[in-house]
DNA sequence: ATCAGCAAGGTGGTCGGACCACTACCACCC
DNA sequence: GGGTGGTAGTGGTCCGACCACCTTGCTGAT
């Protein structure tokens, strides 16, 4: 049955590798249930408080769901589920290696922009303009924002690409942003963010991908540079 | 002491979410040793054996590191420790969800590509060519394929961005390419693969960076469209 | 005085069992 | 037929014990 146990790592480890492996072959499919942690621990030879605990690490990883009552479920392995650890990134990074995620994001969001105002749809840019209009109609800077979020999330969504939204949404979690627009709010930006923000939407609704990636890149860019010169004073 | 136990959602997540926060506030410095298994739980009003779930679901997100006989530590915090998960993203993704991943690594590598092209230093460069050479000197798959990884794992590091090199890292991971290179080498890859790399390292000498972007971005688009058309037949 | 070697305490790792909270399902009653 | 209650089964939590490993500091010979 079993051959001569590997032994190495610890038991959580392996286990954590074997229910991997098991997806990765397709012998767990996404969606469908496992058996009971009695009976996973009972087939892996260990005990349940070890198996719980490789459990719990792929629930946080995002590649399992326990239901309490009902059973542990594989998700569907999608974008949204699996990189929404990424989060925790943004959340922990500090100093220079803000800089740094904030440069993947400019790349990101660029690209992500410029792929919207060629795909974008009818519906997606009135949902767009509806945001872009809450944003200049308040100047509660909560609201704003969420409206902000909003935006962006909207026109990554429209880039037809769920992974490169996912990451974006990661890289713009709400305890990130919030650490930054604190400082960033207090210097007049919140004009000149609505003017770039204005500036993309012209660009998504010119369909003209480049001026969308220039005003994107633009609109992360002065965000980065207040950034670092934050760092360096 | 403790205020009105918020009582939202299981034990084990609420221990998460405190450990992040001590982390995120600043209270627990990276390096740095937590107090015991036994103590953390008493202090959160919990188990042991909740509090072990906790710390196991941090450890495999790369923000603790458990040292068995000696203590828990907050990590460095780093790129490569907390993207590490990003690998298992690539080694669960399958279908059309691949063709996503590969185009956001072909956004981030022609972009590391480029910047490396402008940074990169002699010894750098030189450690590129050796990569190049021992690629070009042997035909067994498993040795060319470490030779690329590491050829474009150099490349990354000269680009200056430790962040976008541990997203790239996992992107890149092995399981990911190997199980693309599988079918990618019986089509004579191996000679277009060579010229794709010698006409990036071209760029590099060059110190031209929008000629280092299209290399790079073309050399992964072809993978990338090979297996777009892969999935449609 | 120096240092190799050993011993004890402390730490994370594992185990087994017990009980609770919740869900799903089904037989039962109206 | 449609609620209604119960019941078996599931994940969630807790406890206590023991093991494996590291650290520390003492011991004792050199």
């Amino acid at each position: 049955m079993d051959e001569t146990a590997p032994q190495k790592g610890t038991v959580t480890q392996r286990a954590i590798e074997r229910i991997k492996a098991m997806i990765a072959e397709g012998r767990l499919e996404p969606g469908q249930r496992l058996p009971t942690e009695r009976d996973l621990a009972a087939q892996l030879g260990m005990s349940r408080s070890s198996m719980r605990e490789a459990i719990r690490a792929l629930t946080v990883l995002g590649v399992l769901e326990a239901r309490h009552g009902s059973g542990i479920y594989v998700t569907q392995l999608e974008a949204g589920d699996l990189l929404e650890t990424f989060g925790v990134v943004a959340d922990l990074s500090r100093g220079p290696q803000l800089v740094e995620l904030l440069e993947v994001r400019r790349v990101l969001e660029s690209t992500a922009t410029a792929l919207a105002a060629a795909r974008i749809t009818a519906d997606q840019l009135a949902e767009v303009e509806k945001h872009l209009a809450a944003m200049n109609a308040t100047d509660d800077p909560e609201e704003i924002l969420a409206h902000d979020l909003a935006f962006h999330r909207v026109i990554a969504g429209a880039a037809g690409n769920d992974t490169m939204a996912a990451i974006l949404e990661g890289l713009s979690s709400r305890t990130f942003r919030a650490r930054v627009w604190r400082g960033y709010e207090e210097e007049g930006a919140f004009a000149r963010t609505r003017r770039e923000h204005a500036a993309i939407h012209r660009a998504l609704v010119a369909r003209d991908p480049e001026a969308a990636r220039a005003a994107a890149a633009a609109h992360v860019g002065e965000v980065e540079e207040w950034l670092r010169a934050q760092l360096g004073a």
